[in-house]
RNA sequence: GCCGGGGUGGUGUAGCCUGGUUAGCACAGGGGACUGUGGAUCCCCUAGCCCGGGUUCAAAUCCCGGCCCCGGCCCCA
């Protein structure tokens, strides 16, 4: 015979129930806290034309894609993000709802990438979209909604760092640059490598001494508002460039009123991508050893429901990734344990039909008492069923033989102190209850 | 797309450099010793060299290609 072993797919992961368990209970937390804040989750299409994922171009977006052509010959990927199916979305039916619009979805995305640390073909992102506000309410709004759903997982030790792309847009017109991304691209970088590296860097760009002394000063420009302003203030002289100042001072100001600005800093060096964003862009940190960067980012996109067709309309959102999140919570010891074995195991003895029907009967009575139990599908001699009780630590074995049978009872064994008693059938439920507490 | 390190039963590993008995060990799984009482012991069973090609009398071992894993680069919406 020819076996062939059928591997994963690159870059995919199968989840197992301990997984599932620790999924399940980050999503529950951070969905809670996206409705109390008035989201409403969504769920678009796992795949779209590619094309709507080329409109907002960006050749390095459209080569990570995962794109194919069906079997009518349309061109079509799985979707990299949610954001561009929500914006068709909003564009196809939206518009003239009443405003703003907000929106969640914990989902599943796909990119055409080399898998690495915190890094996969497939992942999931819990996000929310908040279209239709210009107001820099709205942009504390989600900042606010993301530090908090980091919070109802048990996370402390974490920063939403700050930056925004006009004031990265004016500074580069101020050094003159043209390739204001590619400048962009090194600050991203900076981080990643010496500061004689940088600035060598920065020359081999084309910026001269002082322009370099510029960027210098500008990616220092991290931490607290307090401290960063004043120092901006004098980098910036735009009338544009000020009043951008203007409106992260009062973001701030807005997010002490929501209560968690101690989680907020400015980091005008953050630039997180090219493509569409527009104004504040904002990224979360999480320290930690396991070589993960960013545990989610966002910020606001004013110009992509336009692009995709729809009136001008601003927007704003994020989104957390949920492969980066989990590790960092596991790590620090932050998930609760969850127990997968059942809390009852029903054993029977022999192999009469009439015994088995009532370890049955039994296992049913328990469901429906809303209690977890399983009766020993595998037949098992009561040795060796008590030895499969004691290995998934299940708490209370109850036992059933034609001595008990005859009685009209059953053993209930408390697996912990080995303690049993003879109980009527009709109680057990009860007895069972009450052991579990 | 590029670079480095890996891939041996379900899991963790020895063996690979230096080709040569039946690929060893531990755990896990199934059964038995023990026909109504667990965490112990003993015995038995199941199950593996990622795939393909090459070199060779002989390949888990050496060579080439592919696939996958881990990490890095690019990029990270």
């Amino acid at each position: 015979m020819v076996k062939e072993r059928i591997e994963r797919v690159k870059g995919t992961r199968d989840l197992l129930p301990e997984d599932m368990a620790k999924r399940r209970w980050v999503f529950e937390r951070i969905r809670e806290v996206f409705e109390v804040y008035g989201f409403k989750e969504i769920l678009t299409p796992t795949f779209e034309y590619t094309k709507l994922f080329q409109l907002r171009s960006g050749e390095e977006v459209v080569k990570q894609l995962y794109a194919f052509k069906d079997k009518g010959g349309r061109d079509i990927s799985l979707r990299p993000d949610l954001t561009s199916s929500v914006a068709r979305l909003f564009v196809n039916k939206f518009q003239n709802a009443p405003k703003p619009v907000k929106w969640y979805y914990i989902t599943n995305m796909f990119r055409y990438e080399e898998p690495q640390s915190g890094r996969l073909r497939e992942f999931w992102q819990a996000g929310v979209e908040l279209i239709g506000s210009a107001n820099i309410e709205a942009d504390a709004e989600v900042i606010a909604l993301m530090i908090e759903s980091y919070l109802a997982t048990g996370l402390r030790e974490f920063t939403v760092n700050i930056g925004d792309r006009v004031l990265l847009d004016e500074f580069a017109k101020m050094l003159g640059v043209e390739d204001d991304i590619g400048l962009m691209r090194l600050i991203d970088k900076k981080d990643k490598m010496s500061r004689e590296d940088f600035i060598a860097s920065l020359k081999d760009f084309g910026l001269s001494d002082d322009a370099v002394e510029k960027v210098l000063f500008l990616i220092e420009l991290k931490g607290k508002p307090d401290e960063i302003l004043p120092g901006a203030y004098e980098l910036f002289k735009s009338d544009k460039a000020k009043e951008e100042l203007k409106k992260i001072e009062e973001l701030f100001e807005l997010l002490k009123a929501y209560g968690v600005e101690k989680y907020a800093l400015i980091d005008f060096g953050i630039a997180r991508g090219f493509d569409y964003y527009t104004s504040i862009v904002f990224e979360a940190i999480a320290p930690n050893d396991l070589g993960i960067g960013s545990i989610g980012g966002g910020g606001r996109y004013d110009n992509l429901i336009g692009v995709f067709g729809g009136k001008p309309t601003p927007a704003t959102g994020f989104a957390i990734g949920i492969e980066r999140l989990i590790p960092i919570l596991e790590s620090k010891g932050l998930l609760p344990s969850f127990r997968l074995s059942p809390d009852v195991f029903v054993v029977y003895i022999g192999k009469e039909l009439e015994v088995k029907a009532k370890a049955i009967e039994i296992t049913q009575a328990l469901r429906k008492a809303g209690i977890k139990a399983e009766y020993d599908l595998q037949g098992r001699k009561l040795r060796k069923a008590l030895e499969y009780a004691d290995k998934l630590e299940i708490p209370v074995v109850v036992i059933l033989g034609k001595r008990d049978l005859a009685e009209g009872k059953a053993t209930i064994r408390d697996m912990a102190t080995g303690e049993q008693k003879s109980v009527a059938i009709e109680k057990i439920v009860e007895e069972v209850k009450e052991m579990l507490g």
